[in-house]
Parts: structure tokens; C-alpha cells; sequence
DNA sequence: TAAATTCCGAACACATTGTTTGATAAAGGG
DNA sequence: CCCTTTATCAAACAATGTGTTCGGAATTTA
């Protein structure tokens, strides 16, 4: 058990922290390391000695926002929703979103980067294509190759999360998670 | 008629034409202007006579490009697809992408930049809405917010996008707009 | 041909990156 | 408690990119 240095503790800490804020404040693309170092209030050479670049350290801070995800209880109660298909996943990551808002908004928003997108994507799209694994061997969905529905889930979803942000009065995490499956499911059609 | 100078004309074309060049090569974000006007063989004042930075250039790519899209022939054959319902936009864009794959690949893929997909989607969800808002009001679409059924659209059709550059063995324009309809229009449940 | 416009290239101040230095401070182990 | 190890810091650095400015040269238009 070797335990992490307590100052490395606080360093990392911080710097996770500033850049969280400073992506809130004016979006991952525009925010430096300077930037970062100074709301951090730590040294040049000390970022550097932790993180290769701006980019690593985003990685830690996603892995620890996501964290939270895989141990989050799966909700058990198999509603007939839709035809009995229901995504686990959904519900927890929008109730995440929901006590997030912030950062989520700006996650999501035009002020972010490619590699933040990316990075969140390539996570969820982890967690979805088990579910569509599983639900395209019960013969649940349409004969269609996997990778296109994997995909086409993911981009509903993440669609629903962007509109869900643009919102002002917006709707309930539970709305939100409802209108996914109705559309990601049964199309647009009336 | 104030016709354009040929120097202008020239000098606009060898940059737009570089840009395109670097972006199938290194990607949007990893382009500086530096590379740009080494490329196109400009000197530096030239670039920022005519463009103030490089977005300003994408941008006249971007339209330009798209340009194309505004004036290419509508498929008046109203095909009895999927209920009725048959999106206009699809098809001709599936086939501008079809013959520029190269360029397409670049701008869809994980080298492009934020500012890139904010254009195309911004564009193109000009053209979606139009055709939303008819079929919305010929009650052939779900009673939503037309706003979520246009970001679904716009999503799922990007989502195809994404999907088929990623594709070694590529289907055709044809297959990819038939399941684009068959996906966004009646989801992915059996 | 003359006037207007555009191009060039060189130089410029400025910001950001990522590295290196050696001194200082703090942590952890015995 | 002392001593070794490790982390931090500030300062300076080269390298790269940005966006501007200048006067002179070249090209276009009329």
C-alpha cells in the first residue's frame, strides 16, 4: 500500500478543480495551461511534472467524473417501457447531468473541444454498446449492423443531452430519459 | 458589376484550396496559418489582407462548399418511403459526400475541429428545420418540440455521416440514405 | 499609359508552450 | 526527532505561432 504524497494530492486536486472551473467560465478550446496554473496558483514546472499537457489532465478529470457512472446503482426496476427495451444507462448519467449543470452546459456548449467531446463520447459509447449487445441477441432490435445502432443510440442521446442544455426552463432528468427512449426507439414518426 | 480583381480571385482559391489540402492531411486544428500560406506559396500579409483568421477562411470553404448543396437538383420522385415521409436534404448531400470523400473524412473525424462542426451543423439545420416544420405541420411527425425533433434528425443524419466514413468497405449514397430514413424515422426496435 | 489596387517580405511585439536550473520546503520512514 | 527522499517553486530559456505594420514591387483595371 504505497499511499500518494499528500502534496501530490493537493496538487492534482487543484488542478483538476481550476480546469473545471475554467471550462465552465470560458470553455475548454480557450483556456491555457497559464491560465490553469494561475487559478490553481501553482508552479509552471510543478503542472508539467504531473500532466504532459492540457489534454492529460482533462483525461483525469473525466475518468473521475466518470467514476461516479460505473459505480452508480443501475436502476433494477424493469419498467415495460417502450416494448420492455430499456437502457440502463440513461437515466444515471441525466440525473448526473442534472446535479452538474454547469459544467455539463459547458461541456456540451460550442465553447468546448474536440478532445473533451471525444473523450466523453468514447466512454459512453462503452457503456451503450454492452446494452445493444445484449438487446440485439434477444432479437429486440432491427437487423441492422451493431456498430450503426451503437452509434446511432449514442448520437441520440447525446443530441437529447445538447438540447436539454440549451434549455432555460428545462425538463426533468426523468422527462429527458423518457423522450430518449421515445425517439431513440420508435423514430420521429407520428 | 464590380468584377473581382484576378489577383483576389487567385490568391482566395490558392488558400481555400490549401486549407481543404491540410485539413485531409493534418486535420482543422492542427492547421496554422503558417501552414496555410507556406501552402499555398502567400506571404503572411497577404493571408490577413483577405481573412482575419482561420475560421474566417473555413468559413468561405464551408460555403462554398455547401454553395454547391443550395442548387443541386431536388429528387421530385415522391418515393413512397417509410410512411410518406422522405427528407429532401439526405440524398444530395450523402452523394456531394460520395464524391469528396477524402475531404469529408478529415472534416467528420476525431482531427477536426469544434468550429468545423459548428459550421456544417449550423448549415445543415437550416436546411432540416424547413423540412421538419412542413412535415410537422401535415401531422406526420410525433407531437414534440420541434426544436428536439430537428436536433434528432440533424443528429441521427450525422451520426450516419460519421459512421460511413468510418466504413473501409463503404456503402453506397443510396444504402446509407435509406438507412438513415429507416433509423431516424422509426428508431432502432424491431 | 496612368492610377489604383494588390502582393510581398521583413521586421515587430506579444503570447504560449514545454524544458531546465538550483534552491527551498514538506513529507515519510526509521 | 533526524535524515533521506520527494515535491514544489521561481526564473529563465528557446521555439513556435499570432497578428500588425511598413515601403517598395508587381499587376490589374480603366
Amino acid at each position: 500500500m504505497k499511499s500518494v504524497d499528500r502534496r501530490v494530492q493537493k496538487t492534482r486536486a487543484l488542478l483538476h478543480e481550476a480546469l473545471l472551473d475554467l471550462i465552465v467560465e470560458k470553455g475548454y478550446e480557450a483556456i491555457t495551461v497559464q491560465d490553469i496554473i494561475e487559478r490553481a496558483n501553482i508552479g509552471r514546472s510543478t503542472f508539467y511534472f504531473h500532466f504532459e499537457d492540457k489534454e492529460k489532465l482533462l483525461r483525469g478529470c473525466i475518468d473521475q467524473l466518470f467514476h461516479f457512472l460505473q459505480i452508480s446503482p443501475k436502476s433494477s426496476s424493469e419498467e415495460k417501457l417502450n416494448g420492455n427495451i430499456h437502457f440502463q444507462f440513461s437515466l444515471a448519467m441525466l440525473q448526473h447531468v442534472q446535479s452538474h449543470r454547469l459544467i455539463y452546459t459547458a461541456v456540451v456548449g460550442k465553447q468546448s473541444g474536440v478532445v473533451v467531446l471525444y473523450h466523453m463520447k468514447k466512454m459512453l459509447k462503452t457503456v451503450i454498446s454492452e446494452e445493444i449487445d445484449q438487446l440485439y441477441e434477444r432479437d429486440l432490435l432491427k437487423k441492422l449492423p451493431t456498430g450503426v445502432l451503437t452509434a446511432h443510440i449514442l448520437g441520440s442521446f447525446w443530441t437529447m443531452l445538447n438540447w436539454w442544455m440549451e434549455q432555460k426552463t428545462p425538463y426533468s432528468a426523468i422527462q429527458m430519459d423518457q423522450m430518449f427512449h421515445e425517439i431513440a426507439l420508435s423514430g420521429v414518426r407520428a
